[in-house]
DNA sequence: GTCTATAACGAGATAGAC
DNA sequence: GTCTATCTCGTTATAGAC
């Protein structure tokens, strides 16, 4: 499907779509109270009015964060599973996902909702848990795969095998921040793979 | 070595110490730009004037939360050392440490306030990366102990999957917090110390 | 050591002009 | 759709009385 073509802006991105560039951008780098309308006001060189006529409050921006955020993942997770057939290999693609947000200096986008948690209202809430409830069915879902075909064996359920690699995956990129060195979290990854999925 | 005995204050616990506990529980439900000295100062029915006598700054008792955290920690990872012998049993007594956190709903403080890090004033991310690093090497030597006493088999280096398994191990409270699931948690803490250090 | 009072600032949000 | 102006509230922090 082709891009929307020449519509009444003709500017290369709309401004609801900059704003939530830039909010993504600062929740994922400093949390989500730890930004404020006013360093997204500041970074597009627009008021705070401004961004208020796009998204009324600051929990209806968290919804549209989290709803682009995680539409973009599962498209990403449909592309795997296109372009790669072997159980190993989809894992380590979806790896590859977590390494291009922390390659960005970023937390994933979720996990760090997920350290504010406790305090973002429920729409955000509930948007936080069915982005992980919906990666553990896509990765539960290429363990069995990989287990059926004789490729892959791991131990127990395989939702909880799925759900250990997100943990894991969330973490490393947490405690790895802090370095700033991609190869810390690099190598957690390939070690959590190797330890919790293994080919055979 | 018993407690300090009879000082000057009979109460039960100095004003200090109540206003670390308190302001404790609330960075690990909150994250550290999720609470005020508001918060804090309703929960003790004092005023918030008070605090800034025992702490001048928010900085400042973020660094007194994170010293007396990690000297507990210590503390508690030195009795395991006392305690247990086979290196298998002391990654699990480790892996209790966490249990025994997240029961109380609470996240661990250094995997929140690493969530937190680059809103951090300097002192504190220091502070968090010393404990990252303390844990690190405190789990590498046991892993390293459980291998030539062959009681535990790993792949790479002893410090790789120290990380993995700090990492793994905030990642899954951080992931199963949302969830209220005490269950959730451990069994990734399982899942996680027997893929990463296989016992034979 | 704790209080009242207040300063100084930033946050989220709205009204109404252009 | 974006602006100026403003409101209200919460935040960290300080001054000075008790």
């Amino acid at each position: 499907m082709a891009r929307t073509g020449a519509s009444t802006e003709s500017s290369a991105a709309s401004t609801a779509a900059q704003i939530l560039d830039a909010a993504e951008r600062l929740v994922q780098e400093r949390g989500f109270n730890g930004f404020s309308y006013a360093d997204v006001a500041r970074e597009l060189e627009v008021t705070k009015a401004a961004l208020h006529y796009h998204f009324g409050s600051k929990a209806e921006l968290g919804d549209a964060l989290i709803d682009r955020y995680a539409e973009r993942f599962f498209e990403a997770l449909a592309r795997v599973d296109v372009e790669e057939t072997d159980a190993g290999d989809k894992l380590r693609a979806y790896a590859q996902l977590y390494t291009d947000v922390f390659r960005d200096d970023r937390m994933c986008l979720c996990g760090m909702l997920a350290a504010d948690y406790t305090t973002l209202p429920d729409p955000m809430r509930e948007r936080v848990v069915r982005f992980f409830d919906d990666n553990e069915v896509w990765l539960a879902r290429v363990l069995e795969a990989g287990k059926k075909e004789g490729t892959i064996r791991f131990a127990g359920p395989a939702r909880s095998v799925a759900r250990t690699l997100i943990g894991g995956l969330e973490g490393a990129m947490l405690v790895a921040r802090p370095y700033h060195d991609l190869k810390r979290f690099r190598d957690a990854a390939e070690l959590l793979i190797a330890g919790l999925a293994v080919e055979r």
